[in-house]
DNA sequence: AAAAGCGACCCA
DNA sequence: GGGTCGCTTTTC
């Protein structure tokens, strides 16, 4: 292949893509002073001006008198080979147009804009001709941090006084005005600060990891830790490797909430703050990261799965904290797994990954077996406590009013805690009041107009809310389909109707509820967590929230209400699930000195998924779930694809789908087989019908191809929407 | 994605 | 003929 030109002269031909959705590049002329394959630029598009990336050659095929000139070059550093090249294959991986690719490396506020300065404040040599109080303490202020300068704002604020006071300083020429740009870089990680003093068990994993940096070369280590075995001590030394090579370190995490505690102790570790991204940054930070990380400005970027797609100038390390968490799975837009992208993108930048989990992905576990990842295993506990004792409790054993789900087993537990000064978890992964409002006059469920599915009331909010599309409404007094009043009854437990009953049975008790609905902020969030970690509740009421990496050292005894709920429905992934969440549940009871009990309120002790819980063995169950899946030629033995089709008109819907089944010859060429369509899991949202079909094919069979051949054809008339999603979640 | 182009329909 | 509405086509 001979190798691409990459620089061109003003007027050369240059292929642009755009984040418009146009299936291919157009071609421009290049501008005054030329241009680089990688460049950013603002082309003209009929009437507009819209952003796009230089991506090489012009093609040359199109009417030479309509080729219209770029319009500017931004001054921001050029999209590395290595990124264009990720974002290609991750497009050809997900079935995702460029366009909607390329706009995820794009999102960065004020993209266009020029490198902006701001005015900062320094002392001048001139002394003022008349000396004032407020004046005094300016100056006093730039001489006590010698030689820094400041904003006009902070530097008003520290001495106490109004800005003219400084501006009347700069005329006399006491203060110095400057220009500064205004993204700094961030301050630099000292990668040989002495880290925290490692067990054996951790030195030896974290040597490994180092010498696997060392290689240069790319590799993805699956590192298995029980929770509080120091995985993020060992994963931290492998930064510092990275750091001390020179390359870039990227941590994702699943959650934004464990981001500030992540933070501190990159900081701790380090002497400096990383860079921090998600959603929740403000956008001159984001700005400030994004144009840092491509000028080298920018060392560690914590963050969530976005920031795959910053453009990092030498990436050298990818750590994917909790691997198997499904928020790694984008579920709308563009549908892409950040762990699978992670290997992606560190395969093509000659980068290392690590897979960080207590209780990794079938998927990453499997990818061990056949020796495609190194694994990594911290046995030991850190400090004393070990890991709780775990029992069921066979709830068709136990008599209980209907209307509660506490059982006298799991009541007595929490009572001794109560009485010795420790704290109970009680959980249960439903949000809300009741996930079921029935009309005990005519049995109608009320359900949310726009969706196929059931409204939950949030008593909190005195509202019923469709946990689909989020619309709300008041409670109603009577029933909607048969107008008798006072009928409507709840079903079912949430979190808030468990708190009840708590409240009820333990009046003494201090009671902690912790869902994601009922905090305004993730700042709000953590500082909740952190009180009751100090010991403000005695008793925490939560959701799936509280599993994720929490601390909570005074906790010894976890009780979970249904642990029935994840095996219900028949996801192919529920057993998986189930038996990660209820590990990660159990693993935050008795992390001190305090050994921990995890109590199973099961029907179906027997069960084999409850069974393997209980007894702790995880190879057996993953080897078990192996074998079931390779039976079944299911992921990761066999590869799979969901086609959504969505529309206002559901004979439209059915229709497309119908034909596309029909029409299956580029799916049958692989050997793939296609199923349905059927009503997708739920059949309307926010007023859409929605189909699915699945496709099932061997695991070496050129899918995507096949899929792009199928659908090649295909016009979308109407509001009809059509969305592929490579490797499914959920295969219902 | 956004704007321009185009045909169908309505009205006086 | 003018004007509006709802698609389809074009964007280099």
């Amino acid at each position: 292949m001979a190798a691409e030109r990459d620089m061109f002269d003003h007027g050369d031909l240059v292929a642009v893509q755009t984040t418009q959705p146009l299936d291919r590049t157009l071609d421009y002329r290049a501008p005054e002073g030329g241009c680089v394959t990688g460049d950013f630029v603002e082309v003209p598009l009929g009437p507009r001006k819209v952003l796009g990336v230089v991506w090489g050659p012009g093609q040359g095929d199109f009417d030479r008198s309509k080729i219209r000139p770029v319009n500017r070059v931004l001054d921001v550093a050029p999209m590395r080979e290595e990124l264009r090249h990720f974002l290609s294959r991750a497009a050809d991986y997900t079935l995702t147009p460029m366009p909607a690719m390329l706009r995820l490396a794009m999102r960065a506020p004020g993209l266009g804009d020029p490198p902006s300065m701001r005015k900062i404040y320094r002392r001048g040599g001139a002394a003022p001709d008349r000396m004032t109080d407020a004046r005094r303490r300016v100056l006093e202020v730039l001489d006590d941090y010698g030689g820094l300068a400041f904003t006009l704002h902070e530097l008003s604020e520290m001495a106490g006084v109004t800005t003219s006071v400084v501006k009347g300083l700069v005329k006399l020429g006491a203060v110095r005005e400057e220009d500064s740009p205004r993204d700094l870089p961030f301050p630099r990680m000292d990668p040989e600060l002495p880290g925290k003093t490692l067990t054996e068990d951790q030195a030896r994993a974290a040597a490994v990891l180092r010498d696997h940096l060392r290689s240069g070369r790319y590799g993805t280590t699956l590192l298995k830790g029980v929770t509080g075995s120091g995985k993020t001590e060992v994963y931290m030394e492998a930064i510092a490797e990275c750091l001390a090579m020179g390359r870039q370190a990227l941590v994702l995490l699943p959650e934004i909430a464990l981001t500030a505690g992540f933070l501190t102790r990159v900081e701790a570790r380090f002497g400096a703050r990383p860079a921090e991204w998600h959603s929740g940054v403000t956008m001159t930070e984001r700005r400030r990261i994004w144009r840092m990380v491509g000028q080298g400005g920018a060392q560690v970027v914590v963050g969530a799965r976005s920031a795959l797609f910053l453009p990092f100038r030498e990436l050298g390390l990818i750590i994917v904290d909790e691997e198997h968490d499904s928020s790694y799975k984008q579920e709308d837009g563009v549908l892409y797994n950040a762990r699978d992208m992670a290997v992606l993108r560190a395969a093509g930048a000659g980068a290392r990954v690590v897979l960080a989990s207590a209780t990794p992905s079938l998927e990453s576990w499997v990818n061990a077996e056949a020796g495609k990842y190194d694994r990594l295993d911290l046995t030991a506990r850190f400090g004393a406590a070990v890991l709780p004792e775990m029992r069921a409790i066979d709830m068709r054993a136990e008599t209980l009013q209907s209307g509660r789900w506490i059982s006298p087993t799991l009541r007595q537990a929490v009572e001794t805690r109560l009485e010795k000064g420790e704290q109970s978890l009680l959980f249960l992964n439903r949000r809300g009041y009741a996930p079921v409002t029935v009309c005990r006059a005519c049995g109608h469920q009320i359900g949310c107009d726009h969706c196929d599915a059931r409204m939950v009331e949030h008593r909190f909010q005195n509202r019923l809310v469709c946990h689909q599309c989020g619309e709300t409404k008041p409670m109603p007094a009577a029933c909607p389909s048969c107008g008798v009043e006072g009928k409507l009854a709840p079903v079912g437990p949430g979190i808030e109707r468990l708190a009840e009953e708590a409240t009820a049975l333990f009046p003494e008790a201090r009671i902690a509820v912790l869902s994601s609905d009922l905090f305004g902020s993730a700042r709000a969030l953590k500082q909740k967590i952190e009180e009751i970690a100090a010991g403000a509740a005695d008793i925490v009421i939560g959701t799936q929230l509280v599993a994720k990496g929490h601390n909570f050292p005074l906790l010894t005894l976890v009780g979970v209400i249904d642990a029935d709920l994840g095996l219900q429905g028949s996801d192919l992934r529920a057993a998986e699930h189930t038996f990660q969440l209820m590990r990660q549940v159990a693993g935050r009871a008795g992390r001190a000195e305090l050994p921990g009990l995890a109590l199973l309120q099961t029907f179906q002790p027997e069960h084999p998924v409850i069974r393997a819980i209980l007894s702790g063995d995880e190879e057996g169950f993953w080897r078990a779930e192996a074998a079931e899946r390779q039976a079944a030629g299911v992921p990761p033995y066999g590869r799979m694809a969901g086609i959504v089709i969505s529309g206002t008109d559901m004979a439209a819907v059915f229709d497309l789908g119908n034909v596309l089944a029909r029409n299956d010859a580029p799916l049958r060429a692989i050997g793939a087989q296609v199923f349905g369509p059927a009503p997708a899991p739920i059949a309307r949202v926010r007023g859409r019908h929605r189909i699915r079909l699945l496709i099932k094919a061997a695991k070496g069979a050129p899918l995507q191809e096949a899929i792009s051949r199928w659908l090649a054809p295909l016009r979308l008339r109407g509001d009809l929407r059509l969305a592929v999603d490579i490797d499914p979640q959920s295969f219902l």
